[in-house]
DNA sequence: GCGCGCAAACTGTGATCACAATAATGGGGA
DNA sequence: TCCCCATTATTGTGATCACAGTTTGCGCGC
């Protein structure tokens, strides 16, 4: 039935399942709370328990997902304003400094990657497509991350980012796709063109803030 | 042969071969740069591959390890000046905020305990036992964090505290067991008998710091 | 004596099975 | 009709095996 795969392809059964989840996890198609069994999984994904435990472990190491200590039992960490908080405070502070470190090293190319990622997001929010604004809108970030040259800080921001991932689908699910639709990225792509530091971080960190308000906005009112 | 344990006692096999990794990595008895495989380690400590490979994969997602991404292969990350800069800082953003929120929450019971391991600390530090230094320093660290009652920031704490471990033991191995005899818990105790916010964060930002100027000294002159 | 090449050992990965513990579910009694 | 207890299903965990890729090392030929 199953086909052993010719291996030494590119990747790992576990790290398809791993991003698999994460994509469900940020998207919102696993609810928040909401528990998960890795035979479950395993069955809907059409692989064996073995790689989705490999994925699972990761996932939980980056909090993305929670282990209750009693049983041991998965579940998908819940939304709460306590948490929300605290990763809102770190992600200010990490990536407006990945995104200075970043203006340092900028140059044309990036920019020019930058504007066309940027034209993909506005597309999205023009269609309201949710799914391809957030992957859009990840690749923007990350795009500008990268450049710093940062591997600790810019893991950190990865992290951070699958954590918030699941608050994005409850901004969505109350004000639309147009919750989001202000967003800071002229202002950064401006000032990376200018290898301005300060002004990508002021930029970056202004494009944070608003959309964590809307999100704090957003479960608060769900609560 | 080997005699089924009877379980549900209290942790699992993966979560003790993880704490075991994670002392063996904090206090140096693998040192950086070296390669590990799961086999190895599996046997070093008398247990089969399978939970060796759960925390062998939780301290990848917590690059407490690294994966090389050609082979696959493991090894304990080598121990970098640009890492170390990107570490501080992580460090010296995330501790004092969490020293300031548990400064709000300090009560005489907590001080009480913190005193009793500053002199553990100091006592270790009188003999020399670098192994009970560190996991006393530890142990003072994060008494305090835990009361700020954050816990994703405690939890990026801990992330950090692993990936910082290797580097202190190449001080020890410079200028000796006494090379952080300076500290600042008493400070730090004091702020939170006061309540002191800002001074906790002070007082911890301080001893970071100090910490962290020690371990590039070491970094630089072992390069 | 020095390389080259092939075989053996070792690597991570995935599948499958066994086991104990918890959760879910059913039926039978009051 | 409702509740309690026993049976069943499902859960995470760990062991063992199979497999393919990589590295290691040893012996043979030059």
């Amino acid at each position: 039935m199953k086909t052993r795969k010719p291996l030494a392809d590119q990747t790992a059964v576990h790290d398809q399942v791993y991003e698999a989840i994460r994509q469900a996890l940020i998207t919102g198609r696993i609810a928040p709370g909401k528990g998960v069994s890795l035979r479950s999984l395993a069955a809907e994904l059409g692989v064996s328990p073995m790689p989705v435990r490999d994925a699972v472990r990761r996932l939980a190491a980056e909090r993305a997902l929670a282990i209750n200590p009693a049983n041991k039992r998965l579940s998908v960490p819940s939304l709460t304003a306590d948490r929300l908080e605290q990763l809102s405070m770190a992600r200010l502070w990490v990536e407006p400094e990945l995104a200075a470190r970043a203006a340092l090293d900028a140059d044309a190319s990036l920019v020019r990657q930058l504007q066309a990622i940027d034209a993909d997001v506005d597309e999205a929010l023009r269609l309201g497509d949710v799914d391809r604004y957030m992957t859009a809108n990840h690749a923007f970030h990350f795009a500008i991350y990268e450049r710093a040259g940062a591997e600790v800080l810019e893991a950190m921001a990865g992290g951070l980012w699958l954590q918030v991932g699941p608050f994005m689908r409850v901004v969505f699910g109350r004000v639309g796709a147009d919750g989001l639709a202000a967003d800071r990225h002229a202002e950064a792509i401006a000032a990376l063109k200018a290898k301005d530091a300060d002004g990508a971080r002021r930029a970056i960190a202004a494009d944070l803030s608003e959309g964590m308000d809307k999100m704090r906005a957003a479960v608060e009112a769900s609560a």
